[in-house]
RNA sequence: CGGGGUGUAGCUCAGUAUGGUUAGAGUACCUGGUUUGGGACCAGGGGGCCGAAGGUUCGAGUCCUUUCACCCCGACCA
């Protein structure tokens, strides 16, 4: 893409309404923008790094042999009558009226209508197990919306749903399921921690969260200093009081605390604060009881699915990658999230010799299928520079005053060192570097 | 949902106490010139139903009433 072309409205000023890192690096470079109260617009840059985001969760969960399906967005309120939620749930479900009257609601979850789904359809053990997810919009009308898209009320969620004919084989999914998750948060080159969680209104036995550590995170969790073991405070304290206490510590204040109690593995827990990016369930037949979704097994006997339920939240991970790496200047976006991996930066547009050379590593790059941004914009340098670690690109190669010494320099926006590379050698290290 | 706050140029905000020419600044934008390695400089220019509706007044951004929106603290939050 030709920056010259590209709509990207980046900004110098800060949004009055942000506080956090994320906020305003997404709003400031362009990848959103507000459109109410917890409802936002995604522009190119941010659809870019959405989808990229979006793929990564399809392409391991299709690999972990789950079905994509996208069930409709609006939904009868019937449907929730069913299970309670209508009233449960509360003013969360957003309700609207069609032409003639008939209610219905933006779904907020999809736990209902997947039942539905497989209701019917699946009706043998045979056929079991089967997961089946979605990436689509959801819909929660929250109190209070906040932090930008980390939470906002219109989010885009990816949430999934397995049916099975015994307790054991759920547990099998459950299992799969997480670890499928940490090839995800792995890709997304992601700090993050499975911990133990709250089952909370939704129902079920075992749960666990995926959180990505975040000084700016709203939950306190402990983790292990050693083994992989976490849990979310709400699971280890029993006094409500008590979690409230350390939720309002800051992340500052939480780190020099020590908890009394010691890992199982004997090693000491440490104290960190998370933004909650998954949650996986164990559901049993809550629902499938409820709205009667049997199968019959080996017996011929009709019995409900046991059912497992697992969420990421896609949108909030967009966020959530600025929250754990971004400087003062701006976003730093990990490999996979990167909506352009190189940025090619002309010092002075003016200066035929480095058009001529950005021009040509552009198109090569191109060529090669990399995800090549060329800004050719007749800016100054200072200006180019800032916008370029404002977005965020992971490499920027800056065609400069040291052409006429026949070098080039690539900028790494991680370590924010400038390596001076040859013309001649740019186009292989570039290759080398991503 | 309780408590507090803010709506004035694309953005960040003055101006409102005590009503009075043509509503301001910075930034962004446009034109011309100079500049060209860290968000440049000079000159000129465009851009506003002062959130909306009603009211008081000779006169309302400013006072009164109603209403809408957004933000913050809390409660809530698979």
């Amino acid at each position: 893409m030709r920056r010259s072309r590209a709509f990207i409205p980046t900004t110098k000023e800060v949004p009055s309404d942000a506080t956090l890192p994320s906020h305003q690096f997404l709003v400031r470079g362009g990848f959103i923008n507000q459109q109410g109260a917890g409802l936002y617009n995604f522009m190119p840059l941010g659809k870019i790094v959405l989808e990229k985001i979006r793929k990564i969760v399809k392409e391991e969960l299709d690999k972990a042999g789950c079905n994509e399906v996208q069930l409709s967005f609006v939904t009868p309120i019937s449907l929730w009558d069913k299970s309670g939620r209508s009233d449960t749930m509360g003013k969360e479900m957003l309700r609207i009226q069609d032409r003639h009257q008939n209610d219905f609601v933006l779904s907020p979850t999809n736990e209902e209508a997947m039942v539905e789904l497989v209701k019917n359809r699946v009706t043998s053990y045979k056929d079991l197990p089967v997961n089946l997810y979605q990436i689509n919009t959801k819909f929660r009308d929250e109190a209070r919306p906040r932090y930008g898209i980390l939470r906002g009320r219109e989010f885009l969620m990816k949430d999934g749903y397995s049916f099975h004919s015994s307790k054991e084989d759920m547990i099998r999914e459950f299992n799969l399921m997480q670890e499928t998750y940490k090839k995800i948060f792995t890709r997304l080159g992601l700090d993050f921690r499975v911990v133990d969680a709250d089952s909370g209104a939704i129902g079920g036995t075992g749960s666990k969260e995926i959180h990505v550590l975040a000084n700016s995170g709203e939950d306190t969790i402990v983790v292990c200093d050693t083994c992989d073991y976490g849990a979310n405070i709400e699971t280890i304290f029993e006094d409500e009081a008590q979690v409230d206490a350390y939720n309002e510590k800051s992340y500052e204040e939480l780190t020099k605390l020590e908890l009394e109690q010691k890992c199982s593995c004997g090693s000491s827990l440490s104290f960190k604060k998370g933004i909650e990016v998954g949650h996986i369930f164990q559901l049993g037949t809550t629902y499938t009881s409820a709205l009667e979704a049997n199968f019959s097994d080996e017996n011929g006997k009709p019995k409900p699915f046991e059912m497992g339920t697992y969420g990421i939240g896609v949108s909030r991970l967009v966020a959530s990658v600025i929250e754990q790496n971004h400087d003062e200047n701006g976003c730093i976006w990990t490999k996979e999230t990167a909506p352009y991996t190189v940025n090619i930066m002309v010092s002075n547009i003016k200066d035929e010799a480095q058009v001529t050379l950005g021009e040509e590593l552009y198109l090569k790059l191109l060529g090669e299928n990399v995800e090549v941004m060329f800004d050719d914009r007749k800016e100054r340098f200072g200006f180019k520079m800032k916008d370029a670690e404002l977005i965020g690109f992971p490499y920027t190669v800056i065609i400069g005053k040291e052409l006429a010494n026949g070098l080039v320099q690539i900028y790494d926006r991680k370590t924010t060192e400038k390596t001076s590379v040859k013309t001649g050698d740019v186009f292989s290290t570039i290759m080398e570097l991503i």
